[in-house]
DNA sequence: GTCTATACGAAGATAGAC
DNA sequence: GTCTATCTTCGTATAGAC
């Protein structure tokens, strides 16, 4: 079955992006992390590389959009969210012995020199982005805080686990994501309660 | 003089490294934008590409390190120091039309494959971080907030503005810096004032 | 769909002249 | 200190057979 290769392909693309960032992680590297057929490549993917990080970013990214509409819809408990998005997190950097992240970030975080690449893959990581603010400040929303508020603090939330898991890396260390995480929850359980 | 023609490389390859990121940055590319004389990287650098990183990192992270001091230090404010550090950052976007981020979270997003590489870097970031994280800290306690809520503050402040610079490069647009901006402003206010 | 072979450029690094 | 030339490896991508 061909879909099945095609699939490892891009589990393999996104599982590499994590460690080694966009031009750190050769179509190589895929091929023999897959296990796939070296010459299946450009049939599978007939825009090479740039389409194989942008289906990667896609896929981890949208894996993480249902997590936290899983967690925030209807009964829902925002701060349940931050917590299973911190644990996703905590979990790559320990199995990787601190040497992942999140591939997402890896690809945002470098600029192509080609012009082209550097729009398909920047659309790909902003889509991305744009939908985890989304469903964690609808399920904010839905608690009560008004929509204006719920959009930054939905950010603040992001880009604080983001930059953690980061600093996470450098450091060897849990520390930082477990520091952010007390004070995120901390922070959303008082805004709920109209504390703050 | 020679040691201008180092400081030259060295600012070139920060200036790389926040736009392309480690790999995305070669020894070449450092020598033409820094116009240095060809022959003499190795000459200056004996140890190549992974000192001039380490170095341009240092550089970079230090100064944020003085800037975070000089405004928490004494009857300073903490909150300055913030809004400061965010302006920076906003700046560095703003003027690479968001190509460019921060050169130190560049470096501790990708773990290079080789090993002695891989731990003289995250050497340079791990420390860089602990420094910034001390700074901000230091500032905060000097307020009044008690040691251990300081240190886990100042690692929130730090990461979600590293996470926010990244977040505006994949949408070209400071709002998810500004919107982290006004949070923290609003959270640190509230935590020196004792409300939270 | 998958193979082997290969084109072609760019990477890091070094040698030896000046 | 700086030059040019070059070694070697690795990168993306393609060609053409099977």
């Amino acid at each position: 079955m061909s879909s099945d290769t095609r699939e490892k392909m891009v589990m393999s693309t996104a599982l590499l992006l994590r460690e080694h960032g966009l031009t750190g992680t050769s179509v190589r590297d895929v091929i023999d992390h897959s296990g796939a057929p070296r010459g299946s490549i450009y049939h599978h993917f007939p825009d090479g590389k740039v389409q194989l990080v942008e289906e990667a970013v896609a896929l981890a990214g949208d894996a993480i959009t249902s997590g936290i509409r899983q967690l925030t819809s209807e009964d829902g408990d925002p701060v349940a969210a931050i917590r299973t998005f911190v644990s996703v997190m905590r979990h790559v950097l320990v199995s990787t012995d601190f040497r992942g992240g999140c591939p997402v970030v890896a690809v945002a975080a470098e600029s192509p020199a080609d012009r082209e690449e550097q729009v398909r893959l920047s659309n790909v990581t902003a889509r991305v982005f744009t939908d985890w603010n989304a469903a964690m400040a609808e399920g904010l929303v839905a608690k009560g805080i008004e929509p204006a508020r719920a959009k930054s603090l939905a950010t603040l939330l992001i880009a604080s686990i983001e930059g953690a898991v980061v600093m996470c890396r450098a450091q060897h260390s849990t520390v930082p994501l477990d520091d952010v995480e007390s004070e995120l929850v901390a922070l959303a359980t008082n805004s709920l309660d109209g504390l703050v």
